[in-house]
DNA sequence: AAACCGTGGTC
DNA sequence: TGACCAAGGTT
């Protein structure tokens, strides 16, 4: 007979384990009535959505020293938070979250909606984001469901329905065990327990404090969980960017419009990605192209771009762009695919 | 409701 | 190289 899976079990465990991060305020300090800033519980929340811990850190302190409040990030200039955000993806991420930031400096007089419902109205925030602010924000009982949370379920219950399809009934597991006591604590216990021990390739079944509850466990079939839906082969596209030098050393260059991939971002002119893309420089000049293309995986497709240099002089306008002082140039402004592309201009 | 939307690390 | 994966949301 199998043990019963508690909240008060990973609660434990999280007292002893819990990652040190910095958005957290850990479980000591926690019980002693600390609670993190909403600020920066949501704003860690949007990062880290579909992106690693180790990737979001640099950035979260970057945001947080730059504009240390709601109002301050709502006071930023769109062009600024865009360029901070760049090379972290989803670049709706970023256009959201300065909507969402004014609508709380504005509308919201400076305070987080804590209930759910609420929450979801704003630019973003989706089931798990608004789950994820109110429990760890406000510790109102609500179940986050991110991938951590899927997988551990999975296990848990030794559920074979592949995902999409089990993500109701994995989310209603999930909502079973979620405590009234410490919910904002469970919730980052969970999550570390599915970075930590409960982990996609590997799992550490021998340190985890479920173990005795977990079906898979017994079945065997932990690693193999979740299944998922065998995902469709990404095609390949090709594209042409055109990098223009005036001969002051300024760089030309395009804002992207804000639908669509890379949306708001600077980017190089260039033709559209496609299996036969069209020249179309965006000022007169002789081209020459690079021997090297710029290589890029999106997330449903792969990029080979062949990347076009000129020098232009200064007198000459652009049909497209804006050429920005080499002063005011940074590559790390932009998306990487566009980094990538202007890297191959410096080697060598 | 399926498609779209980035990137870096790992195996 | 390529496929998979990571604290999802929007249309």
């Amino acid at each position: 007979m199998r043990e019963p899976v508690r909240a008060i079990d990973l609660l434990d465990w999280y007292d002893r384990h819990a990652r040190a991060l910095p958005w957290r305020v850990g479980p000591a300090a926690r019980k002693a009535g600390l609670r993190p800033d909403p600020y920066r519980v949501w704003l860690s929340e949007i990062m880290l959505q579909q992106t690693t811990v180790p990737a979001v850190k640099s950035y979260f302190l970057d945001f947080t020293t730059r504009w240390p409040t709601v109002q301050d990030l709502a006071a930023a200039p769109d062009e600024e938070v865009m360029a901070a955000w760049a090379g972290l993806g989803y670049y709706a991420r970023a256009r959201n979250l300065l909507k969402c930031a004014r609508l709380i400096a504005g509308d919201f007089g400076g305070q987080f909606p804590t209930d759910l419902d609420t929450l979801l109205t704003l630019p973003g925030v989706g089931p798990y984001t608004a789950a994820a602010v109110a429990s760890i924000a406000f510790d109102v009982p609500a179940t986050v469901v991110d991938g951590n949370v899927e997988r551990v379920m999975a296990r848990v219950h030794d559920e074979h329905t592949p995902l999409p399809t089990a993500k109701a009934i994995l989310t209603d597991y999930a909502a079973a065990l979620t405590p009234q006591d410490r919910p904002g604590c469970y919730a980052q216990a969970v999550m570390d327990l599915g970075a930590t021990i409960c982990t996609p390739r590997n799992p550490a079944c021998g340190l985890c404090p479920w173990r005795k509850g977990c079906a898979a466990w017994d079945a065997g079939t932990a690693a193999e969980l979740p299944k998922k839906e065998p995902r469709k082969k990404k095609p390949t596209r090709l594209g042409i960017a055109y990098l223009a030098r005036r001969v002051d050393g300024a760089w030309l260059l395009e804002r992207r419009p804000d639908k669509g991939l890379l949306g708001g971002m600077l980017g190089w002119p260039g033709s559209d990605w496609n299996d036969a893309p069209k020249e179309d420089p965006p000022i007169r000049a002789e081209w020459k192209a690079l021997n090297t293309e710029a290589r890029h995986t999106f997330t449903h497709f792969h990029l080979r771009l062949t990347v076009k240099t000129a020098l232009v002089p200064m007198d000459r306008t652009p049909q497209r762009g804006e050429f920005i002082e080499l002063s005011d140039f940074r590559p790390a402004d932009l998306p990487t695919v566009m980094r990538k592309a202007f890297d191959l201009t410096q080697s060598k």
